[in-house]
DNA sequence: CACCGAAGCTTTTTT
DNA sequence: AGCTTCGGTG
């Protein structure tokens, strides 16, 4: 994206609707432009090329390779669409054929259909796919991105209408947290006491929600800050505005704000996205969901969400004026005009895909009931299922299936496949001692598979996932794949735009484009060092507040007057003069080159060179690397805008390597062989999940349950193990209620692995386990046993619940508290800080470090001297006096 | 301003 | 336990 001085209003490829002239030279080129207009890298006329495509064929090849629900919901382009789309079912070329549909019928214009994605590779995938489709890299759908993104091309275009220019600064989280902070600090709060970190966090779970400082709950403002919290709120509002700045949530609340305070800016929307297309419905928030109504709504049709109130304006129905009856000049058929009628008269074209099994994203605002209220939303709407997958064996999906019929409020799908391999192998449950056994029998089950088989035939570590509950869990394995010398991949881990020397050269180039940003300006004024300390920043800061400016014009004024030490105004004046010179460079020198220099000049490279520590180098590397992806744009601030919102790292494809990644972040994946480690009860499900989420929160652990099992095409591998060191600490741990929760006609439980229980032979003197004989299945393992016991024994005592598990706090002995309930159902027994039974000094035996003697307590802690395996802490659930 | 010890975290993650 | 962050001291 180019800068934002001169953002038409209407997309250049739209001469329906087209105001603006001069379309820039990357703008895609207008349809009567392919084949002439267009250069060689640009991609313009794709409607063009689509209809050209249709021509061709009378039945267009892009739909003979459907199923027929796919087709029907490739073709029904008119009214409300929910597709419901199961795991593996082909949702992904639903969306992207029904566009390619879309365009080929000459129905809309690329640039009049909205289609929205969560994440910038799900929006940059479905480019892709239509490009192959339509033929070509697709550049000519401006309206295809990211909530945020679009949001943002909103905004950007009516910004003054929320008291913003419209080149607004988008804040990261971290630079918000620091904004909140002063304010904080600003209130005269004690910032140790009520955290910005926490309240930044109020603040995001608000935006979710769509709320005003006004609007939110009473509860939710006393909570923070002796009830200040709406008050903090709305100074973080005006410091914003001030700012000349945004946070991510206000991307989307602007644009509801301007959408519904002008009625006219909204027609001009209506009348310009014919089709709306969603991806993940599921997985909108509240916010999200009203934006989406909004430019869903049509006229003639009453507000349905209470949410929304009133709309304004668009009472009277109508063809929406003469855009669609403006012939597209000179594109040579007048067939291509895109149709109309059912616009505008009470039918809105909006097709929302999404899965309701696969929302797991509640913690952080997604609603599931937008999508489980769709049909009530939009009165008439067709709702398709596909259930046909694609993907999996039969084995995975009965798995998957029954597991996930244990929740409720579902709209009800059931995958199927015609792939029925007697070859196929069934899920396998394993069992193991602990978590390092466990990380140990997964890597040598991959290296195995890695081993030609009989037909010589390897298994790529690219087609293996390890997909854990939670990041922790990753470790194990990563040490374990070092010291075997497998590849790896981690997905999802810290990223290149959030390490610190990243977001310093980032907050130098900010302070370039946007001399207002007063939080660059304050990260990077004494980075590296100038002997601008404390003292001076607040006295510049307050200088700058009582003006009413921006702190670098706050410098450039001060650094005249002798308020400062000479020391000081020297330093800030260089610092000044370097901005000054640098910004009238913005608009000469090549921008690479230019932020090559200000990281010279200002001694920022200078600065890790000098540092003699071990990151150092790496940091300089990265800060290459930086100026190297800045290569691909425009502009220092077409740069800065990608990264706003753009905080990928991209992987290297390349190397033949097993991704380890969590399960939230497999979503959208596929892999020929899944492990799935840990689950067992605390872990998996979550406890917190448990505690916070209750009923609702179990039911999105068994999503997520759902989403691992279903990234599995091939082969699916769980494990639990018995023992789990969490914090620090061992405890004792029980399968996962999940594993009770498979069918057993579709699974198979593992031959006991070698070390399973041999561990005590081992080296720890005498276990329990040692006196057993080999567990049949892992259903006959100590743990399950417990686990079972355990449940007669809730049911017995009328702690049961509906669907009749028993839940035991991890580590927590038969003596521990009772459990509670939430919703009837059994959920947690909560930690209490009960009189140890242990005394210091009392004999005990544990089961992984065998006999010791207690060295200390801490509430339920014990720290232990083991005659083997040395001082350990444990949870006094699990030892037992000799 | 730099260094060090104490203290506070520790589910999942996008934008 | 192990990491980061904060606050105090030299």
């Amino acid at each position: 994206m180019s800068g934002y001085d001169d953002i038409p209003f209407f997309d250049d490829d739209d001469p329906a609707l087209k105001k603006t002239p001069a379309p820039g030279p990357r703008s895609p080129a207008v349809p009567s432009a392919a084949g002439s207009g267009s250069t060689a890298g640009s991609t313009g006329g794709i409607a063009a090329r689509a209809m050209a495509a249709r021509d061709a064929h009378r039945t267009p090849d892009y739909l003979s390779g459907l199923n027929p629900e796919q087709r029907e919901a490739v073709e029904t382009l008119d009214g409300p669409v929910l597709v419901l789309a199961g795991a593996g079912t082909g949702k992904t070329r639903v969306l992207t054929t029904r566009i390619a549909h879309i365009l080929s019928l000459g129905r809309a214009y690329p640039s009049q259909i909205l289609a929205v994605t969560f994440t910038n590779k799900a929006a940059r995938e479905m480019k892709e796919r239509i490009g192959l489709l339509v033929g070509g890299a697709v550049e000519g759908m401006p309206w295809l991105g990211t909530f945020h993104s679009i949001g943002v091309k909103l905004l950007r275009r009516h910004a003054e209408l929320v008291g913003l220019r419209s080149d607004f600064t988008i804040l990261d989280t971290d630079d918000v947290v620091r904004l909140i902070k002063q304010i904080i600090q600003a209130e005269g709060l004690d910032d140790k006491r009520w955290p910005a970190k926490q309240f930044a966090g109020m603040i995001d779970t608000w935006k979710n929600k769509a709320l005003d400082p006004a609007q939110i709950p009473e509860g939710d403002a006393r909570a923070f800050a002796n009830g200040k919290g709406r008050e903090l709120y709305a100074a973080y509002q005006n410091r914003l505005k001030t700012l000349n700045a945004c946070d991510f949530g206000d991307l989307l609340l602007h644009p509801i704000r301007i959408l519904r305070t002008n009625p006219d800016i909204l027609k001009d929307y209506h009348q310009k996205f014919r089709y709306i297309l969603v991806d993940e419905y599921q997985d909108t928030n509240t916010a999200q969901y009203m934006w989406l109504r909004l430019l869903a709504q049509r006229s003639g049709r009453r507000p349905i969400s209470p949410l929304e109130g009133e709309m304004p304006g668009r009472a009277e129905g109508g063809i929406p004026s003469d855009a669609g009856a403006r012939t597209p000049p000179s594109v040579g058929s007048a067939d291509i005009s895109p149709s109309r009628g059912e616009i505008g008269s009470g039918t809105v074209n909006i097709c929302c895909v999404g899965d309701d099994d696969q929302s797991i994203y509640g913690w952080r605002g997604a609603e599931v009931d937008n999508i489980l209220r769709f049909e009530k939303d939009f009165p008439g709407a067709k709702v398709i299922k596909l259930e046909r997958n694609y993907r999996s064996t039969a084995h995975i999906l009965g798995a998957a299936g029954h597991l996930i019929a244990h929740n409720e409020g579902r709209l009800g799908k059931t995958l199927f496949t015609d792939r029925h391999d007697p070859e196929d192998g069934k899920v396998v449950v394993h069992a193991a001692w602990d978590s390092e056994e466990e990380a140990r029998a997964v890597g040598e089950t991959i290296e195995s598979l890695q081993r030609p088989d009989r037909n010589g035939k390897r298994h790529n570590l690219n087609d293996m996932a390890i997909l854990v509950r939670a990041s922790f869990q990753m470790r194990e394995f990563e040490d374990r794949f070092v010291t075997l010398g497998l590849n790896y991949r981690v997905i999802g881990g810290p990223r290149f735009y959030e390490r610190l020397e990243i977001r310093d050269a980032m907050a130098y180039f900010r302070m370039v484009c946007q001399p207002a940003d007063d939080l660059a300006f304050e990260r990077i004024v004494n980075t590296p060092k100038r002997g601008l300390g404390d003292t001076t920043i607040r006295n510049l800061h307050d200088y700058a507040r009582a003006r009413d400016i921006p702190m670098l014009a706050a410098a450039s004024d001060i650094v005249e007057t002798d308020e400062l030490k000479p020391k000081a105004r020297k330093a800030l004046f260089d610092v000044v003069a370097d901005f000054k010179r640098w910004s009238a460079l913005l608009e000469t020198t090549p921008h690479t080159e230019l932020a090559e220099q200000i990281l010279d000049e200002s001694g920022y490279t200078a600065m890790w060179q000098n540092d003699k520590s071990a990151e150092a180098p790496g940091r300089l590397e990265n800060l290459k690397e930086l100026i190297r992806s800045m290569e691909q744009f425009e502009s220092m601030r077409g740069f800065l805008e990608h990264v706003s919102l753009v905080m990928d790292a991209e992987t290297n494809e390349n190397l033949d390597a097993v991704s380890i990644m969590t399960l939230h972040s497999a979503k959208g994946l596929e892999f020929e062989t899944v492990f799935l480690p840990g689950w067992e009860e605390g872990l998996f499900p979550h406890q917190r999940a448990l505690d916070e989420g209750g009923r609702a929160g179990l039911e999105e652990e068994r999503r997520l349950a759902y989403v691992g099992l279903t990234r599995a095409k091939r082969n699916c591998h769980i494990w639990f193990v018995s023992n789990r060191r969490i914090h620090g600490l061992w405890q004792s741990t029980m399968p996962s209620r999940f594993l009770d929760e498979l069918p057993e006609n579709h699974v198979e439980v593992a031959e006991t692995e070698q070390s399973y229980g041999g561990y005590g032979r081992g080296g720890y003197g005498q276990s329990r386990f040692d006196k057993q004989e080999p567990f049949q299945n892992a259903y006959a393992t100590p743990g399950w046993r417990r686990a079972q016991q355990n449940k007669t024994d809730a049911t017995r005592d009328n702690w049961g619940s509906r669907s009749g598990h028993a839940v035991e706090r991890i580590g927590y002995g038969e003596s521990g508290p009772r459990a509670r309930t939430i919703e009837g159902e059994l959920v947690a027994k909560s930690t209490t800080t009960e009189p140890s039974r242990f005394a210091i000094g009392d004999r005990v035996f544990h089961l992984k470090f065998g006999n010791g003697n207690i060295a200390a307590i801490e509430g339920n802690k014990l720290t232990i001297d083991f005659d083997r395996a040395g001082q350990k802490k444990v949870l006094d659930g699990f030892v037992e006096r000799v």
